[in-house]
Formats: C-alpha cells, structure tokens, sequence
DNA sequence: ATTCGCAAAGTTTTT
DNA sequence: CTTTGCGAAT
C-alpha cells in the first residue's frame, strides 16, 4: 500500500533516482524540478527495501529544508527514525559524544558570529596586536576562511608579505586557545572539529562510515571543503552517498562553498550514477525562458536543458520607478488590488532583494496599503540583546567555563562590577590558570580588588551557584528562576521606556518557546541550548500563515511563490557592489538572480528606481546590467508611474489602471532633480558622438556608473583642500564658513554656517559642489 | 561605576 | 539612516 504511493506519479528520471540504492548517486536537479520529492521518496524506498532507518543520514543546508523533508517523508515511512538536519547540528552531536577527541568537554558552549567575535576581540586585546591595518573583522574572516579549508591554527601559513595573513597566524592559535578555555566553539569549529576528528581517528571513521551507511546531501553545490571532507570521510567503506543539487544555484561562495565539489563528483567517486531533473513543475514558460535566457551567460556551468509543460503564461514585467519609494508604494499598491479585487491570497506573493536593508521601504508600503507581511530575516529574534542576555545566563549554568557567557551576564543587570574589577578578575584568572568564573570564586585573594566590589562578586557567584543547583529542571523552569534571581526581569519591569517594555516581550516570546520545546524534547538544558544557537530566524518563516513575504534572495532559496516581485535591480546592489570586481563574484550574483527568478510560478515582476535612499540621501541609480541580459522581446517594460498627490493627503495615489501609462515621461521632466553632473564633464560627454557613450539605453539620460565614480572621486579629492575657517561658497545658501570638518573619503562632511541663516548646515563633500570663496 | 551623549563608522548574503 | 564605540561628565 504504501509502495503504491512511493513509486506512482513519478517520472521517468525521478524514478531512476528513487530506486537508485547501493553506491554514489549525483542528482543534478533544475530549479522546480521535484528534488525534495525525489529525495524523501528515495529514502522511502531505501526503508521499503529493508534498510535499518538508522543507518540513513539526511543532510541539509536549513533547519527549514531538514523540517521540510522530515514531513514529507512522515506520509511516507511514518514513525521511521531517519536522522535529518543541518551539517551543524549533526557535527555538534557527533562533536558532543566525542568531545574528549577535540579537547573540549560534553558540555561545550556554541559561539555565534556575535560570541566568537568578542573572544577575538578579547584575544586581540591581550595579545595587544596593533589594529591600524586591519580590522578585526577582517582577522575573523580570514580565521573562518581557514577553518573551512581544514587548516588549523598549527598549520596555518600566511603567504609571504601578506600583512594580514602575519597577524592572523599570530592571532588564530590564540583565540583558538581562549575557545578551548571557555570549552566553547564557534560555527566553523562544529565542521572543523569534526572532520579532523575524523581524519585522524580512523577507527572512529570506520565506526561511523559503517553507522552512517546511506548517506544524502542536499544542496550539494553549496557545501564548503570541510563539509565535503566530513561526508567523503563517512563515505569509504560504504560509498552510498547520494548528493543533489544545481550549481546553477550556488549562492554561498563567499561563505567558502566550493562548486568544485559537485562538478569533480563523478571524479571524485567511481560508478557515480548521475539522473538529470530537468523538467520544471513550478513556473510558466514565459519566465522559465528568462530565467534560463540569464544564466546562459555564466561561462562556469554545465549547460542544463529546462523544459516545463506548464502554460506559456504572462510575459515577465520589468518596471522603472522613479525612486525606490514609489517602487514599495506601487507594489504594495498593486498587491493589495491583487488581493482585494482578484482574490490573491497574500501567502501566494513575496518581494525579494538582495540586502536586508531594502526591506525597509516595502515595509513602511505594505503597512500603508494594509497588507499583511511577514519578514523573514536572519537571526534577527536571537540576535536581540535580552535575549542574548537571558541566554548567556544559560549558557554559563550549562558551562560554568564560558568566559564569554559571564562577562555578558556578570553585570547585566549593573551589580556594581565594572571595567576595572573585571580587569583584576581577568589578571588574576590569566595568572592562575582559571576560569573567569574561579577568579570570581576566590576574589577574596586578590588584594587590588575594592571591599566594595569584592560583596558585589560574591554574591553573584552566590547567584549563579544557587542557579546552577536549579539546572536540572525544565529549561522554562531554569529561566524563570534565572529572570527572576537575577534581577533582569525587574529591572525592566521597572523602567519606563517603551523599548524595554518590548524587551519584556519578547523574552515572554523565548519562555514560551522554552515550554514548547519542555514540552517536545526529553533534552534538558544542553539540548535547548544546542538548538538555540543553531536556528536562523529563516527557519521560522511561517508558510501556514496568510501574508506576503519579505526576504533576501539568498533565504528564498528552495522556496516558491504564485506572484513574485524582485526589487532594486540595480548596479551595486545586484550586482553587488564587492562582487563587481571578480568574474566569479559576477557569476554568483547572476546565478541569486536565477534563484529569485525561478521561485516564481505564475507571475514575475523585476523592477527598479532611478533614484535609491543610500545612507541617507538620495542618489541616482544605474540599472543593473543583467537587465541586459535577459530577452527585451520577452518582457513587458512599463516606464515609470507618475504617483498623483492630491491636496489633502501626502500619500500619493494611483490610478487603477492608468498608472501603466501615465508619465512616461516623468523623470525626464524631473531629470534635473536627479543627475548632478559636473558642467565640464557633462560637456565632455555631449562632445563624443552618441555611439560612444555607454549602451544602458533604458535611460541613456542617466549618469553610467563610471560616471559617477569618477565625479565621486574628483569631489573626494577636492574635498581634501577644505579646512575649519575657510570661507565657501554654496550655489544655493551664499557664502558661509566651515565650522567643522568629519568623517573621511566619500563621508567627508562640512558643517558650514552661512552669512544670511541662523542655523549652520551640515553638507556631504562628495555630493555638494563648494567653491573657495576669496578672503575679503 | 554608571550613565549619557556624541561621533564615527559601516552596511551581503547565514549556520 | 542606523548602530556601535568611545570619552566625558556625574
């Protein structure tokens, strides 16, 4: 009975793939081709042909994709115990286990970016590395980037003459050091810990290849060489790993992901079976066709055949606003009428771009039109102060070694324990040999420490010892003590600000969680913990609710939508700005387009403004030149709505349907508003024949980017001659005197005082022309 | 020790 | 524009 629903309505390639069992298997899946179907109906099979469930291990890349796959394969093998989940959290288990074999103890604590930061900070500061040519971001990077390729801090070699490679072999042991010490590790230590662990216990990796017979990996294209090393490790004995992915959709280069690994499989492996899924299920030809228009222009790809037997549907629009707040309030606009008038529900729809920030805007649009959203976005819900807060309380319970969770929590709420005691607590620990946490135990020995401070730390230590007697409870129990004992509750509870009442929100947010998870889990405390620092906020993305959706590109990957609408196509945003530079970054930002493109399935809007809020102000934009990429004959292109205002209401309005037409030419009327070009430059410009002139002809009237470097440049420069007391001249406000000078390049900002105004004004240098006024 | 205020700085994507 | 960090005042 159940064999029935495994095999029937699948196709031919999807069938190969399922009945595929014994050895290496490369699933080269097109966007909406039926992957996660394939692969839940496999493991299915593989049960049905008498495979222990426990010897099945499914790798994703999101708790979400692992959550996904979990359900599907509910309806298809009920009550099997398959193992699925993210690398993370299936090394952090391994690495629990056996902790002893990476020098740490079971009870180890995981580091977010935010954690791991401090401690190199710390790090940093103790080692007193001097930060004039680098900054620790940078040493952060390069240490991540190293532990992704395996290297360790005692191997690590920097490059001859690379002045951050010297620093970061001087740093990267040391801050290794400071994880071990506090028995902690961060995000790239789970994969690292584990793969060496592997490599150099060869029993332990006969033991788990054998355990972990069949193994499967999703999104294979965007795992890094440490992934790779950890499944090619468990892969020996019995090579049954069956890998899917589309290395038209790799995203996460810049996270170390290495296409490498699924276009050198079948080298890698032998007797590698490789089905193609080719055939779209999801999106209408009209957008199949763009999609794929686009990504022929990658030069490092396998050429793939889609096809799709879907309706040839509505042609792709392609939309120029005016400024990046008529796009939100015209999309939000147009959704609503969607909504209202043609029944669309709002779950059917989302608005993709490519950084967080752009969210803003269509925020602001959809509160206005009233529709319902949801924004899906990184980890903003634990990245938030209280609860990073209530956490590390947690976390030192958990590990009274955390140096990190202590200095977080040792004065929060203020207990009177400042900068200078911790700094003898810190001496004194570094001296001994201790944990911050044993330094505190014994602060009646350390003499440079005030009476005063010393009560302070002895009753948090009282504090946390009586807590850590508590930690056996449910994990709602240990954080109601934990609000309560500590203070912390109170001390919001207290305040008048508005901000901290929504603080208490959202830890009531964290202990209803908490219950859930008393409620699901034998775990306890570590458990809790464990699944705390490994959830991202894209994994709550709520798909039972009826709301639009706002997210980046990258976290609407494997997602789909009826009505999609891509925003800010535009130079330096997509592409971005640091790719530009590199052909492979260039090649990853086309395949994030690809991605953004085929989540949609009925209907695809991609759009742009002439004019984009940047840090403030407003500056012309250049239309992304992957626009010219995609097929003009394809696409209907709407020139940009005029809004109308009327005179009651700022908001502007739009005409149902007129707005289509209306104002074609409205930002050619307003085109002085926008482009500020230097005089001379622009009758440089006018003087070379037509031809010459950069091909962006969907508004040839705009500065190119080139353009606008240049005069950004020339500003900067200019911008260097101008000194407190100089007496300027503005086109607008006359003569006036710089009263002061801050920020530096393109930032550079003048704060002037003009003759005839009361109130001094504040001008960025390289967006203001300023002359030199002579001195009277 | 704590708080407040300002200035500078920074902004890709996520486990 | 927003957030973070640092320095000065209480």
């Amino acid at each position: 009975m159940i064999e029935k629903d495994i095999y029937s309505s699948l196709t031919a390639p999807q069938l190969a793939a399922v009945q595929h069992v014994d050895g290496p298997l490369l699933m080269l899946a097109g966007p909406g081709s039926g992957k996660t179907r394939a692969v839940t109906h496999r493991i299915a099979h593989l049960i049905a042909q008498g495979i222990p469930p426990q010897q099945i291990l499914a790798l994703t890349f999101t708790n979400k994709a692992a959550d996904e796959m979990r359900a599907r394969l509910q309806l298809l093998a009920p009550h099997r115990p398959v193992w699925m989940g993210t690398f993370h959290r299936f090394c952090a288990r391994l690495l629990r286990r056996y902790a002893s074999l990476a020098g740490l103890q079971e009870n180890y604590s995981i580091y977010d970016t935010d954690d791991s930061g401090k401690t190199l900070k710390r790090t940093l500061a103790e080692a007193e590395v001097d930060l004039t040519w680098t900054r620790p971001e940078r040493i952060a990077n390069a240490i991540s980037w190293a532990k992704n390729e395996l290297i360790t801090p005692d191997r690590y070699q920097p490059k001859a003459g690379d002045p951050l490679g010297k620093v970061v072999s001087e740093v990267y042991p040391a801050y290794q050091q400071a994880l071990l010490a506090s028995n902690a590790v961060d995000f790239d230590d789970l994969l690292l810990h584990v793969a060496v662990m592997l490599r150099e216990n060869p029993e332990l990796r006969s033991t788990l290849d054998e355990r972990y017979r069949y193994i499967m990996v999703d999104e294979y294209q965007d795992t890094n060489f440490a992934q790779y090393a950890i499944v090619r490790a468990l892969s020996i004995d019995y090579p049954n790993l069956a890998v899917t992915g589309d290395p038209d959709q790799s995203i996460y280069g810049w996270r170390g992901a290495s296409l490498r690994n699924i276009l050198d499989f079948e080298k890698d492996f032998d007797n590698v079976a490789v089905v193609r899924l080719e055939q779209n299920y999801r999106s209408t030809k009209a957008i199949l066709r763009v999609a794929h228009e686009l990504i022929s222009h990658n030069t490092q790809r396998k050429e793939k055949d889609l096809f799709t037997d879907n309706p040839e549907g509505e042609p792709v629009a392609l939309v120029e606003y005016p400024t990046h707040r008529d796009e939100a309030a015209q999309i939000a606009h147009q959704i609503a009428h969607d909504i209202t008038h043609k029944g669309l529900r709002p779950r059917d729809v989302a608005v993709f771009y490519r950084v967080n920030a752009l969210s803003r805007t269509v925020e602001q649009a959809m509160v206005e039109a009233g529709v319902p959203f949801q924004i899906v976005n990184g980890h903003a819900f634990y990245q938030r102060k209280e609860i990073k807060d209530v956490l590390a309380y947690l976390q030192l319970l958990n590990n009274p070694q955390d140096d990190g969770a202590l200095l977080r929590v040792i004065n929060t709420p203020p207990r009177g324990i400042g900068k200078t005691t911790l700094n003898h607590l810190a001496e004194h620990a570094r001296r001994h040999g201790l944990t911050r946490l044993e330094a505190a135990r014994e602060c009646g020995l350390i003499e440079s420490i005030k009476a005063r401070s010393r009560t302070a730390i002895k009753k948090f230590v009282e504090l946390i010892d009586r807590l850590i007697s508590q930690a056996a409870e449910p994990v709602e129990a240990i954080l109601g003590h934990v609000l309560t004992e500590s203070g912390y509750q109170d001390a919001l509870k207290g305040s008048p600000l508005e901000e901290d009442q929504e603080r208490l929100a959202n830890i009531e947010e964290l202990l209803t969680a908490a219950r859930e998870f008393d409620a699901q889990h034998e775990g306890g405390l570590e458990a809790y913990l464990e699944q705390a620092s490994l959830v991202a906020d894209t994994d709550a993305f709520e798909t039972e609710v009826d709301k639009v959706t706002l997210m980046t590109l990258h976290a609407a990957k494997g997602l789909e939508f009826a009505h999609v609408y891509l925003i800010a196509l535009e130079e330096g945003l997509l592409p971005h700005e640091r790719s530009r530079d590199s052909p492979s970054g260039m090649e990853e930002e086309r395949r994030l387009l690809f991605v953004g493109i085929t989540r949609a399935q009925e209907r695809l809007q991609i759009s742009y403004a002439m004019n984009r809020n940047f840090r403030g102000t407003q500056w012309p934009t250049v239309p992304s030149s992957f626009l010219m990429e995609l097929p003009r004959g394809e696409l209907k292109r709407t020139e940009s709505a005029r809004p109308r205002y009327n005179e009651f209401s700022q908001e502007p309005e739009y005409a149902e349907e007129a707005w289509v037409e209306e104002s074609i030419d409205y930002a050619e009327e307003h085109v002085d508003e926008y482009v500020q070009e230097d005089p001379e430059e622009q009758a440089e410009r006018e003087k070379k024949p037509s031809q010459d002139r950069p091909k962006i002809n969907l508004n040839s009237f705009l500065m190119t980017g080139a353009d606008l470097l240049e005069q950004q440049k020339k500003r900067a420069e200019n911008a260097l001659r101008f000194k407190p007391g100089m007496l300027v001249e503005h086109a607008e406000h006359g003569l006036g005197v710089i009263v002061a000078l801050s920020g530096g390049d393109r930032n550079r900002v003048a704060t002037i005082e003009f003759e005839d105004e009361d109130k001094q004004r504040k001008f960025r240098l390289s967006h203001t022309d300023l002359t030199l006024a002579p001195k009277k």
